[in-house]
DNA sequence: CGAGAATAGGACATCAATGTCTCAAAATTC
DNA sequence: GAATTTTGAGACATTGATGTCCTATTCTCG
């Protein structure tokens, strides 16, 4: 036929188990462009995927092949999320026994995947499907958990609601999420900030 | 010329003074139409125009008659926002001089105007330009201090911070107004049962 | 270096929301 | 009941986001 003599591939996207068999390259363009729509989409939902693809230092062609349409990127965005959150409650958990060490551990280890916690929670009606039932209550048992310890301890003010105290935690991760997205706070203090503010606040005297 | 012989009015939107000087009817349309976007976009802030109209029972072509630009509304529904909640705020400091009472007729005049609150904070990013310098701590500042008197008073527990209290009051407004635009809370009962819920968790006993 | 892998960039079609305009019908008022 | 006001409905142009496709260029790794 007509055809040209040179080869002729335009490497397509692949299936579903993509990140599964992925090259090391693919693995950190993947990651690079979740990264980038969990910052902007955890500030403002309604930005596009031209301002994601930005935020990633990728094209917009790029981005469609490993996510064909918005509402794939937005499934692994929620997967990655989820996944990233679990991972850091597991890690802080593991880090001793001691509440005020544990709790310490979570915050800090929370403030480094903010972005996840802001995507997730910030508006209820996001995803609104996956929290229906106990899930809600589950994904914060933990934490409860570990909080009112910490109060029979003493290393946390007892004399406060175990809510209080996780409104608190939430509190002061959203606000390190958002200045070190805004730049006001470079990325590797924002756990210790985040420690100092939440313990010199609630820590026993 | 070659024009009919037939009057041919059609009726344009007015300048900017138009909230002043309309009839009863024009009155009334307007309202329907802020009050559909209040409810709308209190839930979700990139509902359509169309869907808009529809809540107010009004054609898209009446809305971009009173509000020529999208725009044009958001700074009108903003407006009458700010106008309802302040003139609630004011009739209920104004319904007595005891701290309970003016807490219970505040957080019933709140829930009334409970699209209003959220429609203005529930994005602290939708209109962040507003609440820059004092203006935050201002707009809480009279509900402070009637929670604080109440508490000094004895009618609402005193071993909470007031920050608790007044989050709790704005997570009540909140879950009553998300109930009343859910069809699940009749809207004439919704003052009552956030009272009864406010005080039955917070009223000392 | 050279083949294969990956990306950038842009042309293009599509779709939904917005905004404009016109006319007919309904509602209101006198 | 006639004049005036107001609305509903739809046709239309515009715009921005999305999604597809093709090609040249760059990168990576043996």
């Amino acid at each position: 036929m007509s055809q040209n003599s040179t080869r002729m591939f335009y490497y397509e996207p692949r299936g579903y188990d993509a990140a599964m068999t992925e090259t090391g390259i693919r693995q950190r363009t993947r990651k690079a462009i979740l990264d980038g729509a969990l910052s902007v989409w955890a500030r403002d939902f309604t930005a596009t995927l031209h301002d994601i693809a930005d935020a990633a230092e990728v094209s917009r062609s790029t981005l469609h092949r490993y996510f064909p349409d918005r509402q794939s990127l937005v499934d692994a965005a929620k997967d990655a999320a989820i996944a990233a959150l679990e991972e850091s409650g597991v890690r802080a958990v593991s880090s001793g026994s001691d509440a005020a060490d544990q709790l310490d551990a979570m915050l800090r280890a929370t403030v480094d995947v903010g972005n996840a916690v802001i995507f997730l929670f910030f508006d209820p009606n996001r995803f609104a499907d996956i929290w229906e039932g106990d899930d809600a209550e589950d994904a914060h048992s933990e934490l409860r958990e570990i909080v009112t310890r910490a109060q029979a301890d003493g290393a946390v003010a007892a004399d406060v609601a175990p809510d209080w105290v996780i409104n608190m935690f939430y509190a002061v991760v959203y606000t390190a999420a958002e200045s070190v997205n805004d730049g006001a706070l470079p990325r590797h203090r924002a756990g210790e900030v985040a420690s100092r503010t939440f313990f010199g606040g609630l820590g026993a005297r």
